[in-house]
DNA sequence: ATTAAAATACCCTTTTCGGGTGATTGGAAC
DNA sequence: GTTCCAATCACCCGAAAAGGGTATTTTAAT
């Protein structure tokens, strides 16, 4: 028996989820909380394998209640819930120790190979979260200016430390030209200097 | 019934999971290749749901076969495998468009669990995998030497884009303290210049 | 042919870098 | 209890590099 318990402010999305697991071989309900306080307490005297959990609640949030989770129950597998596909999230989530992620509205079939895979100790995402997961890391990608070939060579040669007069000789120019482009990364890239340059560069896979 | 090819130049490996396939209820064996070519070969005339690829293949890679197998035929899905637990090739083969990734010497419930997750456009991953990502990240970050608190507070005020003056006025110190603390970084990373020690910082995490 | 974008180039000011030096503090080891 | 060390703080100098502003020449596209 696999005991579930949900953390969700929503009414309607524990009635919903709660019937959707009503009767469902190997699965038992543990119970419920509508925020982060009351599931730490239900824990207190109650166990559960694993905790559904929104991402989005007053108080504390998903992310930080998945946070102290998994620090004081260890054994504990989270599932991420959440009705937007918020890539940034799901994320954070998951360096905080979730075993994976779903939306509430996903299938009762895929609720319960969620449920099992976690159980098991394995990672799950549902397909939307997945896409939604992708489509962030493309997004922040796409908000950003197009660099020209020149741009992006200038800037893969400061990422790797060389200074204007080096990358100047390196690739056979003025290092005032060289100059120039850095400047016209910035000025695209809306940053101040070398280093929000370059953090911005890697985090956004450009380097 | 869910077709399954499986990509893998140890015959040992072939043959083991297409005895574990035997007979299950729902799944098919499409065949079998062992490199690239012959996988891509297959796949001009025929079709499967699943590819099981190695990671390691002598000639083109898994990690490059997979970017080249969903670019070509977007609606297979692909479960990367894998006797070692490398974190590194993990994240390249999911960012070229893999759905999840298993160890080879999985049980025979994980194999088909992932299966079926990945074929309903979900993504899986086994539990060790799960784990050889986190610890890739944590190898990666233990390897760098200690920072003193004052130097991390130093290292988030660069990467935010303060001068060596505005940080001062920050945290009130000195600007040649300020400057002091910098310098230590870039001995301590053994770094160059900002431009190599921001991008050290974000690529481990640090900031 | 016109135009916009890209690539090129220069001057001047501010900031960083590399090379030091040295005082102070608080904790760990002897 | 003293010695030792790491961390923090502070300073100086000169050379090098980056940042702000401006301007000309290619190149590509319509």
């Amino acid at each position: 028996m696999i005991r579930v318990f949900i953390v969700d402010d929503h009414p309607v999305v524990i009635e919903g989820i709660h019937s959707l697991l009503q009767n469902v071989n190997g699965i038992e309900w543990a119970g419920h909380a509508m925020n982060a306080a009351s599931c730490l307490g239900f824990f207190v005297n109650n166990m559960a394998d694993i905790v559904l959990m929104d991402i989005s609640m007053p108080g504390m949030d998903g992310v930080e209640l998945c946070a102290v989770m998994k620090e004081k129950y260890p054994g504990v597998f989270i599932l991420g819930l959440s009705t937007f596909n918020q890539g940034l999230y799901i994320k954070k989530m998951m360096e905080n120790g979730a075993s994976g992620y779903i939306l509430k509205n996903s299938s009762k079939e895929d609720l319960i190979a969620a449920i099992h895979a976690v159980k098991d100790g394995n990672i799950f995402f549902s397909g939307e979260v997945g896409q939604a997961l992708a489509d962030y890391q493309k997004y922040s990608k796409s908000a950003l200016p197009v660099l020209t070939p020149r741009e992006k060579e200038v800037l893969e040669l400061i990422a790797e430390g060389y200074t204007n007069p080096q990358i100047a000789e390196k690739i056979f120019l003025s290092p005032f030209t060289v100059d120039s482009h850095r400047k016209n990364l910035l000025a695209k890239l809306n940053v101040k200097n070398t280093a929000t340059l370059i953090k911005l560069a890697v985090e956004n896979k450009l380097i």
